[in-house]
DNA sequence: TCTGGGGTCCTAGGACCC
DNA sequence: TCTGGGGTCCTAGGACCC
């Protein structure tokens, strides 16, 4: 299956200005299960066999290919509840293994900037692509070309995508979703639409009653923007369609979904609201938190679990140049089992901002402290950071006692940038701190973690 | 054995002010 | 000491996304 395009060398010369008034073109690119796709690169035996990944902590499954769908392994489902069932049927499972995904992913992303200029990255595994304004190879059709990206981006990273086309990002998504779908019953007579394999495009109808026909078919919870909670809402009234929520009258829909969903039955009507949005917007948090492997009722594993999480706060805060003026600790137990439920959290304002780990750490410790009780047994904890500004345009501290000597700033600085030079060249936890434990007992679950594959040579097995 | 982790936005309601 | 109207800001909770 050779593709007789193979896409442009690069992006701009391809794209042209864009008229202001020209029809907006929203493509939505989905990485077929994500993960699973990461895993099989680097396995090709694992073609055509049933694989899954699991959710941090081995929690829950999170990826199925088609032939573990097939055999009726549920998504979503906890993992120790099915685990005897799937391996039984010969499903091979994967812990997830984030390092080797954001890699992957990076590299998708490469291959569609070389087919448009506007690229939103919206997750890990999925970008919207504006392709209104490209102007495309002599006698080649908008689908065409998007056949010819699907092409190139297996054939570049051995990811297999599916595209949805559509004027506004909701159609496009639910265009994607169309890509996937067998072609069956009424919709057999729109299939000139369906021609290309793993792409759809709204633009191929030949009519409205085509596209409300294909509306029809699409599940009110299968729109984006329709949730568990707003799907149980619209069912009770009777709304079971794209195409019956699309024809909603306005007032009644701002008044049960707030104006967000508002916005996606405008979408669906094929009037944009939202826009591609190219550079992200600033982050207002960061989060980090995890499951344990095991219950814990000791103060001190959780201080020493609250600090490695506190670590990877802070090396992600400077990493995208940052400072918090406040933090956040919580800590809960189950929401199943037998024991008591606790959960409790508390937040603090610092005097000043920073983006030191030390002080960082030390905070949090201390609001560990304030909302620790005994005679719980802890499954969970996690620590947040909000109030984040840019190092740079910070306003110069009315305290100069408390904000240190500039001397001292500026060793803080200096150690924290050797401190993550060396973990960034040497890998993750190269570099920790004491606090944080060294037995780790509380360590998240990982018992089917694939090797790092795209970061260390030595864990690549046809490299020796 | 006991269900992931990391985000954003909107709304209602209370506090406070004039 | 008897009760209006309108504004802002903050927070908690709900809803959604992948």
């Amino acid at each position: 299956m050779k593709p007789s395009f193979a896409g442009p060398a690069s992006g701009p010369e391809l794209s042209l200005p864009r008229r202001p008034d020209s029809q907006a073109v929203y493509a939505l690119v989905d990485c077929n299960c994500f993960y699973v796709s990461c895993e099989r690169v680097f396995r090709p035996d694992l073609t055509r066999r049933p694989v899954i990944v699991l959710s941090n902590n081995d929690g829950c499954i999170i990826a199925r290919s088609p032939e573990a769908k097939v055999l009726g392994i549920p998504m979503g489902a906890a993992w120790f509840k099915v685990k005897k069932q799937a391996l039984s049927l010969g499903v091979v499972v994967f812990s997830s293994n984030y390092p080797l995904y954001g890699d992957m992913s990076a590299r998708v992303m490469d291959v569609l900037r070389r087919f448009s200029t506007d690229v939103e990255v919206y997750s890990i595994d999925e970008a919207f692509v504006r392709l209104d304004g490209i102007s495309l190879p002599k006698g080649m059709s908008l689908t065409r070309y998007a056949a010819a990206l699907r092409h190139a981006v297996f054939r570049r990273t051995g990811i297999p995508v599916s595209i949805g086309i559509g004027p506004t990002k909701t159609l496009a998504k639910v265009g994607n979703r169309l890509s996937k779908q067998q072609i069956t019953g009424p919709l057999r007579s729109l299939s000139h639409a369906f021609r290309y394999q793993g792409v759809f495009n709204f633009f191929d109808l030949p009519s409205a009653e085509a596209r409300d026909t294909l509306l029809e078919h699409v599940e009110v919870t299968d729109v984006w923007g329709v949730g568990h909670r707003h799907g149980a809402m619209l069912h009770s009234c009777g709304v079971r369609t794209a195409r019956a929520l699309r024809d909603m009258p306005d007032d009644w829909v701002r008044r049960r979904m707030s104006v967000v969903g508002l916005h996606t039955v405008l979408e669906l009507r094929g009037i944009s609201c939202l826009t591609l949005e190219e550079a992200p917007p600033a982050r207002r948090s960061i989060l980090s938190s995890r499951s344990f492997g095991t219950l814990v009722a000791n103060k001190e594993y959780l201080l020493q679990a609250v600090t490695a999480y506190m670590t990877r706060a802070a090396e992600k805060l400077r990493r995208e140049g940052l400072e918090a003026s406040c933090i956040g600790v919580f800590i809960k137990t189950p929401r199943h089992g037998k024991g008591p439920r606790y959960f409790n959290s508390a937040q603090t304002r610092l005097a000043v901002p920073t983006c030191y780990s030390p002080h960082l750490i030390q905070h949090a410790r201390r609001l560990l402290e304030q909302i620790w009780k005994p005679g719980y047994r802890y499954q969970k904890a996690g620590v947040l950071l909000f109030g984040l500004e840019p190092v740079r345009s910070r306003q110069i501290s009315m305290l100069p006692l408390l904000d240190g000597s500039e001397g001292q700033k500026k060793s803080e600085k200096k150690l924290m940038h050797v401190a993550d030079a060396i973990n960034t060249r040497f890998g993750k936890g190269t570099l920790e701190y004491a606090a944080a434990g060294l037995g780790k007992p509380w360590k998240m679950k990982q018992e089917h973690l694939s090797p790092r594959y795209t970061s260390d040579w030595n864990e690549l097995p046809f490299v020796r």
